[in-house]
DNA sequence: CCTCAATTTGGAATCGATTCCAACGAACTC
DNA sequence: GAGTTCGTTGGAATCGATTCCAAATTGAGG
């Protein structure tokens, strides 16, 4: 059997398509009578609106989209869900689609906001360049979170993640580290902050740029392993890493106890995102830990402003406090 | 300034609506020079359909939705990652959810496929019950992954979790496992059947039901950790543990290096799934390791057949074949 | 019994893209 | 030159839900 309409439904319960309609969207002016007619025939007919034929007629879905390169990061499931537990409470569907860093996957995705099939965008990691993010964020409603440009014009939320590496990166020193190293990711805008905060930190505890180690890459296990053998390589070794996530670390980690060296006595190492493997690794990693949840809940209050009240709203970047959290893997 | 629809590209461009709408939809009638004109009026006017009202008329969103309780499984966001390659080759846009365990808002979800929001359904980890997921299939585009009904009615795509359990289970008595426990997961489907291969393979060695030690909670690190407390109260100790995921596993090896017993010698520990945690743990977790992205891709041609050949098409479950991967974890 | 207001209802117009059908002009055949 | 075909085009009808306006019904007040 084919789809019931509204048509059909006001056949069976003996009124017009317009009693219908009222009593769907819970009108007052509906009598009791016909209001148990129309409910019981939607119930016998198995009927639901059509979402197109109701979208296009009120020019909105209350649908949203977040875009993320991956889906397993600990940070971003966790602000998706503060995204989630947000748009449920306003009456939004809040979906998520990983662009996998493909740019023609991500233009794809974003066209369903241009085109209507959204109401509004968070994005969590954009492959695209900041000039074309900041630009979709003029005529459109765009929030990004956790990676935010670093120019006046963004707009956004997240923790100060130049402050925090800066933060994280004094702790190090201040626990006695001397020969500083760091692995960080600079294609991420997230990254690039994060490597600023480290050189300022270790260039006002006096080191020079050249005393500092830095190699970059994905922030997966493996490749944390792959960077800390060439760390390792190094003469003098360096005696603190700051890795740009919990994951490097907990290879930057492995690696240094594989080669038989000891964390922290040896050398020290330090996470970023407090994710549930900062405390999986052994020695337990000192991190940074990102109001993740929170940072998702902001984001959607600022996305329902922009979709709400077009254009206006610009209320640009909004950091959230981040949190060092000592643990084992560095010294006291 | 508002949104241009057909008409304006229509006006700008001085033809019909209707060849804007072949131009569009890339129909061979149509002359080069009045493409031309409707290609220029669009890239002018800045013009994208508009999805509800395409979606409306065509009666289709080329649109797909999966839905699982959480995103930050691996096995869930490697099988995703096969769905969406499947589903963008042949035209289609893949979105996620997650149900967080949440009846009313997986429910809600699911409404996106009974109104006409998106063409298919695709369920990793279903909150609701067996017969409501299979009542859906009867009339709707559905299918499962990873968690499927153990009835003749079930369908969907996934390993053989019993046979898998059985596999690891006996690595587990071969290698010298005499008093085994396992910590499992009733809520979920694969997680019964986990434990039934367990009991299977225990009692086939010679077991009784009473020697084996079972303990059962939600698959997380933290949890791992607390259940195995729990088995370390047991008197004898168990000598051998199966555990449902990697990162219980993972806990589970923890908690147990804490005790200051050691892994595999005093206690082998088995993981399931071959996630990147089954690297990082040490020793490296003996598991099982699931073909998670090529059942998502399977999944999606399965979906697409119920999607374009409406009610036939019921090829009921597809099993894949699984691996037993040999690590530290266990004796040699 | 009539008027006026309040409540409820029916039905047409609308949202924007697609598609079908009729019609037009050009080219070709006999 | 009349008739046919082909390629191209315009425009109306359509998808299904919402909403506005006018009409119908009810009830109160005089």
């Amino acid at each position: 059997m084919a789809r019931a309409t509204v048509q059909d439904v006001a056949k069976t319960a003996g009124v017009s398509v317009g009693t219908v309609s009222r009593v769907l969207n819970k009108s007052p002016a509906v009598s009791e009578s016909s209001k148990e007619k129309v409910t019981a025939a939607i119930r016998q007919l198995n009927y639901r609106p059509l979402a197109s034929a109701r979208d296009l007629r009120r020019d909105r879905t209350m649908r949203i989209l977040a875009l993320a390169k991956n889906l397993n990061s600990p940070i971003i499931s966790e602000a998706f869900r503060g995204v989630g537990d947000a748009a449920a409470s306003s009456g939004y569907v809040s979906l998520i689609a990983p662009t996998a860093g493909d740019l023609e996957r991500e233009q794809q995705l974003v066209d369903m906001l241009r085109n209507g099939s959204v109401d509004g965008l968070i994005m969590f990691s954009p492959t695209m360049p900041d000039e074309d993010v900041d630009e979709m964020a003029e005529q459109l409603s765009v929030v990004q979170v956790c990676e935010i440009a670093d120019s006046e014009a963004a707009f956004g939320v997240s923790i100060d993640d130049r402050q925090a590496a800066f933060d994280i990166t004094r702790h190090l020193i201040e626990t006695g580290g001397r020969r500083l190293a760091m692995i960080g990711n600079r294609a991420a805008r997230s990254g690039r902050l994060r490597e600023e905060g480290f050189r300022q930190a270790a260039a006002e505890a006096g080191m020079s740029p050249d005393q500092m180690l830095f190699v970059e890459g994905e922030f997966d296990f493996h490749t944390g392993r792959r960077l800390t053998r060439k760390l390792l390589t190094a003469d003098p070794l360096p005696d603190a890493v700051f890795c740009g996530s919990d994951t490097v670390a907990a290879g930057c980690v492995r690696e240094i106890t594989d080669a038989g060296l000891r964390v922290p006595d040896d050398i020290a190492v330090a996470g970023f995102d407090d994710s549930v493997q900062a405390e999986m690794c052994v020695p337990e990693l000192t991190t940074i830990r990102q109001p993740a949840y929170d940072m998702g809940r902001l984001a959607f209050e600022e996305l329902l402003a922009r979709m709400t009240v077009p254009g206006a709203h610009r209320r640009g970047r909004t950091f959230l406090p981040h949190e060092l959290v000592v643990r084992d893997s560095t010294r006291t």
